[in-house]
DNA sequence: TTGATTTGTTTATTGGTTGAATTATTTGCC
DNA sequence: GGCAAATAATTCAACCAATAAACAAATCAA
């Protein structure tokens, strides 16, 4: 498939396995004939991805492994509204210091953090608004190397949405291109193109839940009428659940038709709700999206449950060092 | 920049000299002491790109150069809605043709040839459905290649707004990332995304003109209801300004708030009523997008005019060629 | 046991890049 | 006018990763 010879890629294998990347198996799989080949495996004793979120109402910190085991997985429940940004970052670390200790006792070595937030983020990895947690101008990476245990380690921050997206294309059986929509309190959604996150020019992308369903319609605290969180956020959805399908259905119908986006995944809240919602988005759909007579749109509950978001952070960390094993040789 | 030494550099700019790629300019530009550079620019007698356009009244092809000059022009304006796809594209084949000879008598290479329609395109370069044509499952690359002089060139087909976007980036000051969006009878656009035309994974990207901006309003010929095109398309334009700029402005703000695009264009019948539509789309989009209190989205017309999307037709022939220069000197 | 088949390694060769030295061409200063 | 400094470009031996082809290893089938 790459076009190398055997004998580049048997140089190339050694390097990564002597690099802790890979490992050999034995017995190895067989076929016909012939010398039986040595199996090549994913090693599961190298380097590994610290994922941490922060949400309205609880943190966790898992570390998943280069095979996308995870390996440890904590989480705390407690409202973190209260709490602001620093106690609340603080909290975070020490949970992620437990995780990343745990997982280097059991011999990996952690790479690397991303941190899954529910709001906006700048390049730099602060958080610039978050309206939930009601945090501004957060300077994430910052507040979580306090913890002395995490000092060393390099740290990346993301949208929730986002991340939970990176986390569905993982698990999701190959889907290149789809949209992940996240029914929490507020309404994100992560955009991943071609296999990869698409996250704007500032990281903004994918606020769904303000994009305009009723132009006169409710007020929302965004200071804007008819957003489409009004009509299918958590709240809305406790309420009429065909309006929220239907405006939810409307929304998804802009994103077909700008993006020929052929799989819609439904996390979050809507994820358990996804039989009841089903129909009432696809009639939208159906009637709405231009191209809806030349191929379908498949519409699929997420695969992951609440540790979507988690796992895609970790998943971005052991991610690069896929994309870049030489790199991590070199380090 | 590269990385790479002076003396790789001087192997590899050889080749490209000796390809007729690049040539070296004579006298060159000067900065303070030492031995003068040599100056190097792309070629205007190497590969150049034929750019083919049809739409509702009139055919078009052009020769651009690896500079990006226009170096031959030709347009026909006929009503084509009564000829039918063959007729349509035997005539526009004969231009392109024209265009071509006179190209290659001033030494240029025609290196292949692309087609910008109205419609939507399939992978293969058919044209699935180009409704203000009526043209259906329409083979066009066969049958521009039916005219002899064109037989032996690769042609690419793909949709206007696409290939104007296209057009766009290229004289465009350098941004990378920005909504084209073109108010022709029906309303297109061209989503370029880090410098890459997104053209979704089938190709039908862009129909913005089928965002719904009224759930319950004017029926659409697509069969839905309060689609942009009824409130911003070319007849309603002639109608009432002021809804045409606010639907424009919700629709806009929706793909604000899902790929963060900080810079749109607004080109064909949208340019000259720029300062018309201004205000009113400005207001939607500060009222409607979550992040218009961090950043500005900055609204400007297009710099290309009617010509946009043959120009940006021609561009990716040449574009394809600057992308791998290798393979033409292979060829 | 033999031959076919497949996997993996060895080794000389190749081609592109590098680095250092060299040559070329200008400006600025005494 | 002559010389030093600065900048540009080329030459050439050395290096390195990948290649191709031969060879060794390990299995199955007859």
């Amino acid at each position: 498939m790459t076009g190398l010879t055997r004998a580049t890629v048997s140089a190339l294998v050694d390097d990564l396995v002597a690099g802790g990347l890979i490992t050999e198996m034995d017995p190895p799989p067989r076929t016909g004939a012939g010398r039986p080949a040595v199996g090549l495996a994913l090693s599961s004793a190298g380097p590994a991805g610290l994922g941490c979120e922060i949400n309205v109402d609880y943190l966790a910190a898992c570390v998943v492994d280069l095979t996308g085991t995870v390996r440890q997985r904590f989480v705390e429940h407690a409202d973190q509204r209260p709490s602001g940004a620093e106690r609340s970052l603080e909290s975070l670390g020490r949970l992620a210091a437990r995780a990343r200790l745990a997982a280097e006792a059991e011999g990996l070595t952690v790479a690397g953090a991303a941190l899954a937030v529910p709001g906006l983020v700048a390049g730099n990895g602060s958080v610039r608004v978050a309206p939930n947690l009601d945090w501004q101008d957060v300077d994430a990476p910052a507040l979580l190397r306090a913890v002395p245990e995490l000092a060393d380690l390099p740290i990346s921050v993301d949208n929730e949405a986002n991340l939970a997206a990176l986390g569905e294309l993982r698990v999701s059986g190959g889907d290149p291109t789809f949209l992940y929509v996240s029914g929490e309190v507020g309404i994100g959604a992560g955009l991943v193109l071609d296999g990869r996150l698409y996250r704007g020019v500032r990281g903004w992308s994918g606020e769904i839940g303000h994009v305009t369903v009723y132009p006169d319609g409710r007020p929302c605290r965004c200071g804007a009428r008819g957003c489409l969180e009004q009509y299918a956020g958590q709240e809305a959805l406790a309420g009429d659940l065909p309006l929220a399908a239907a405006s939810l259905g409307i929304a998804l119908a802009a994103v077909v038709n700008l993006l020929d986006v052929p799989v819609i995944v439904l996390g979050g809240a809507y994820a358990p709700l996804f039989a009841e919602l089903r129909a009432g988005i696809s009639e939208e759909l159906s009637r709405r999206v231009l191209t809806s007579g030349l191929a379908d749109v498949v519409l699929r509950p997420a695969a992951l449950g609440a540790d979507a978001a988690m796992r895609g952070a970790a998943d971005t960390v052991i991610r690069a060092v896929r994309d870049d094993p030489a790199a991590w040789l070199r380090r």
